[in-house]
This record gives structure tokens, C-alpha cells and sequence, in this order.
DNA sequence: CAGGATCCTCTATGATACTG
DNA sequence: CAGTATCATAGAGGATCCTG
């Protein structure tokens, strides 16, 4: 399916090439995720920023990240060679665009991550105490 | 979000605990997310069926990733004490209602990632010839 | 058939130190 | 400031063997 790829053509999500597994693999990707929601909000922020707005992110990973981003033409890397150095990252269209969908799930979530806790910890409750059978 | 969820008062995807960032890992994880697309194109699985539907998976990872699901309250797992056992999946409501999401994402995907292909070649292609400062 | 239990191997990621 | 370069390590995930 990766060459005669039509829209609606069977999505092949079980193929490694498949836009949709590849997309996956990027917003599943925890700071990337994180760094495209966070310029989505802020419009544009230096990379000390972005660093302090993600708290937990090391440096390498920050910056690793952001590379792939701009590589795939999400976002936007610009320098100004003042002294110090200063950088700065902006959603591309395509990144802003990026958003919409990702909103979904933000709301899918909100609507249903209870239901999902509830059921998790029914789960859990039966693991001690019913044994469930397995 | 949930109230008790975080010192912002907006999308705090920067919370571990935060719905949307649970969210992520979940269908961000590689198989999960291949399980419930095939679990929502073709209704109800076996175990077996699943494993040759999503070429490629360990039997540790599908059982692993199936507990998962199933805790998660997104599907259902159903034993045939039959000679040998026979146990099927589906998607719970709850597991269905996450399809619509995941619909965007792929919509999204099919819309764009020929442009991140494109972004992609470019920046690779500058890499070796341009020697772009960084 | 489904899946539990093990062992083992990479890879992703964090911590640290250095630089234009 | 905004990285780059190294080193070290937890843990994800694959391969195997075994059983109800």
C-alpha cells in the first residue's frame, strides 16, 4: 500500500511506510507531542523557554526533538546571531495545522479518560481479589 | 481537565497524570493503536487473527499490549472453554468512540505527510550539500 | 490455541562535561 | 544561550520454551 496509497484505500496503518503509522510515531513521541502543543499555545518560544515550559525534558532530548520537528517541516528554527546566540521555534502552517487533530484527541480524552480509570481500576480490584481466570 | 489535575488552569499536557497525556501513550504505543484500528475494521478477532493481522508482533507484546487494552477498559475479551480454548477481542463502546480521534489523525495524515516528506528531503539534502550552520 | 515465564539484546534517554 | 559529544543504564521488546 505505500505506492498506490488513495485516501480512502484500505488503510494499511500495518505497514511501517504508512503516513498514518509514521504520524503516529511522531505525536506518540512524548516531547514532541509536548513541544507542538506548547508553541501551538505560546506562538513562539526560545529554546531556554521551551526547556523550562516542559519540565522535565534533558537537553539532548529537547534538542533531538526539535530537530526532528523541523525536519519534517512542523516548525520553524530561526537564529539571531546576537551574543548570546538566540533561537528561536514557530509552528510551520503544517504544524499549526497539526493541532486540529491533536485537539480531537485532547477531547476525547477530557470526554472519556474516567471512564478509562474506572474500568482500570475495576480491572485491578479483580486481579487480587476474584482471580480472574486467565 | 480534570480539577485536581494540575497547577494550570488550561491543557496541561505537561502533567503525566493529565487525561490527554495518558491518551498519548496509549495510542501512541505502536501495537495498541494497530490493535484497536484492525479491532475496528473487522469487529471481533481471535487471538490468532490478531497476531497475523499486525504482521510483526511478538506474542509477548500482543498479549502484553491486549491486557493493556482490556484493563483500559477499550476492549473486551471473551474465553470459549472449548477443546483448545478459543478467546476473541473486541472493542468495547468505549474503545469504538476512540476511533473517531484516531479517523482524524489518519485524515490528517493522508492530507499531509507528503509535505512532510517533501520537508523531509529538503532538510536531508541541505544537510550534505549546504552544510546548513547550526 | 492462548499465553505464562525466561533470558537476552539493543535502543532510547538521562547525566555530565565542553564550546562557539 | 544553545547547543554538541560521551558515557552509562533502565527497560522495551524479541526469541524461546513450556503448559492448561
Amino acid at each position: 500500500m505505500s505506492s498506490t496509497d488513495g485516501p480512502t484505500a484500505g488503510f494499511d496503518a500495518f505497514n511501517a511506510s504508512c503516513p498514518s503509522r509514521r504520524l503516529l510515531d511522531t505525536i506518540g513521541d512524548k516531547w514532541a507531542s509536548l513541544v507542538i502543543v506548547a508553541l501551538g499555545l505560546e506562538g513562539r518560544l526560545r529554546f531556554s523557554a521551551l526547556s523550562a515550559r516542559i519540565s522535565g525534558v534533558s537537553q539532548k532530548m529537547l534538542t533531538q526533538t526539535l530537530r526532528g520537528l523541523e525536519r519534517d517541516g512542523l516548525l520553524t528554527r530561526t537564529v539571531t546571531p546576537s551574543v548570546p546566540v538566540r533561537v528561536d521555534y514557530a509552528l510551520t502552517p503544517l504544524g499549526m495545522s497539526l493541532l486540529e487533530p491533536i485537539r480531537h484527541l485532547k477531547e476525547w480524552a477530557e470526554a472519556h479518560m474516567a471512564e478509562v480509570d474506572t474500568a482500570r481500576a475495576a480491572y485491578d480490584h479483580n486481579q487480587g481479589a476474584l482471580r480472574t481466570p486467565r
